[in-house]
DNA sequence: GTCTATATGTTGATAGAC
DNA sequence: GTCTATCAACATATAGAC
C-alpha cells in the first residue's frame, strides 16, 4: 500500500545511495522486462526508488545506460577469446572451449548479454554495439575455419554459415535460461556440444 | 529534394490508396528497421505517404498493426504442422520436414517472422503472440520426443532442451538472412539439417 | 479515403534548492 | 547525491471538412 515494494532503500530509511554498478543492475532488469525503448526514465526512477533527476546524476542520458550495459556483456565475451584454452590445443578443442565458455558468460552475465542480443541499431550506442558483435562473430568464424583446415570438422559446409547457426543456438539460450529453474548450466552446455558436434541421429 | 523518395504514390499523382495488405508490408518494414516502440505513427505516415489520420482509417491503433503482422507469421508457421508430410512417415522424417519447412516459411514471410521473434510481451497483442509461440514450441517438442521414442534420435538428451536449441538455430536465421545476398535457402536448410542431425565432427 | 487541426498525455532532460 | 518543479518536444489518437 505504500508503493515501496520495489524500492531497495538501505540505511535507516534515508534515500537509497547507488553505486553505478548497483544502478545498472536495476536498470538492465527493467530494460529487459519492458524493452529499452518502452522503458522511460520515470520507470527507471520508480524501479530504483530514486527520482529521474537523481538517475541523471549518475549518467548523462538514457543511451549511456544502454552503452554501459552492453559494454559489460561485450567485454566478457571478448575475454573468452583471449583465454589460454582458446588459443592452445587442437582447433576443435579450442572451438569447443569457446562455445562452452560463451555459454558460461551468457549465463553469468545473463541480463547484460540478453540486452546486448536485443540491440538492433538505431542510436549511436546500438550501432557501436553491433559493430563489436560483428567483430566477435568474425573471430568465431576463424575458429570454425581452423577446425575445418585441421580436418577435425567436416569440410562440406560453409564456415560462416555454420558459425551463424551454431551461435544462433548459443544466443537463443538467453531467451529462456533461468538460474533457478529448468536445466542447469552443465546440462545445457553438454546438450549443445553433443547436438552440434555429434548430431541428433543415432549411430545405428 | 521533394521528400517523396519513400512514398509509393500510384495512379497519376493522386494520393496513394492502400489495401490493408499493402499498408502492412510498409508498416512491418518500418517496425523491423526502427523497432516497434521506436516507430511512431508519424514515422509510419511518412513511410506510407499518408497522414497519421489516414493510417488510423485502416486500423484502430498501432497495436492492431502489430497484431495483424505477427498473426500472419504465426498462421504460416502453424500451417506447417498440418501439412501431410508433418504427420506421415517416420518420426525423424517428420521432424526434418518441419525443420525445413519452418525455414521456408521464415524466409517466405521474413519481415513478419522477424517481427514476431522480436516480440517480448508488454502489451496485450504481444502477450497473445508469445502464448501462440509457446504452443508452437510445445508441438515441436512433441515431434522430437516421437523421434526419440522411435529410436531415430539419441535418447540421452532432454527433448525440450534439444527443441529449444534446434529452433534457436532456426530462428536465428531471421537475423541475417537476405534474399538477395549470402547463402541461398537450399544451402541454409541443408547446412542446418547436416549440423543438427549429423553434427560437425568428421567421421574419422 | 484522405486531409488539417487539435486534444491529451508522456517523454528525455534541465535548473536550482537542500 | 537527492529532491521539487518545470520544459519543449513528441507520442497516440480523435473530430470533422472535403
Amino acid at each position: 500500500m505504500d508503493g515501496s515494494n520495489s524500492i531497495p532503500r538501505r540505511g535507516r530509511g534515508r534515500p537509497a545511495r547507488y553505486s553505478l554498478e548497483e544502478l545498472l543492475a536495476v536498470v538492465v532488469a527493467e530494460f529487459n522486462a519492458r524493452g529499452y525503448d518502452a522503458t522511460s526514465m520515470e520507470d527507471l526512477a520508480r524501479a530504483t526508488g530514486l527520482t529521474k533527476s537523481s538517475v541523471y546524476h549518475h549518467v548523462a542520458s538514457k543511451e549511456e545506460l544502454l552503452r554501459l550495459a552492453v559494454s559489460r556483456a561485450l567485454d566478457a565475451l571478448f575475454a573468452v577469446l583471449d583465454e589460454p584454452s582458446s588459443t592452445r590445443g587442437t582447433a576443435v578443442q579450442r572451438l569447443e572451449h569457446v562455445v562452452r565458455r560463451s555459454v558460461d558468460v551468457l549465463v553469468a552475465e545473463l541480463p547484460y548479454v540478453t540486452l546486448l542480443l536485443r540491440v538492433r541499431g538505431n542510436t549511436g550506442a546500438e550501432r557501436w554495439a553491433l559493430q563489436r558483435r560483428r567483430e566477435f562473430d568474425r573471430r568465431l568464424a576463424g575458429l570454425v575455419q581452423d577446425a575445418i583446415d585441421a580436418g577435425d570438422v567436416r569440410d562440406d559446409l560453409d564456415p560462416r554459415l555454420v558459425t551463424r547457426l551454431l551461435f544462433g543456438a548459443v544466443n537463443s539460450i538467453a531467451e529462456w535460461y533461468r538460474p533457478d529453474a529448468g536445466p542447469g548450466l552443465q546440462q545445457v552446455s553438454d546438450t549443445l556440444v553433443a547436438l552440434v558436434f555429434d548430431g541428433l541421429r543415432t549411430a545405428g
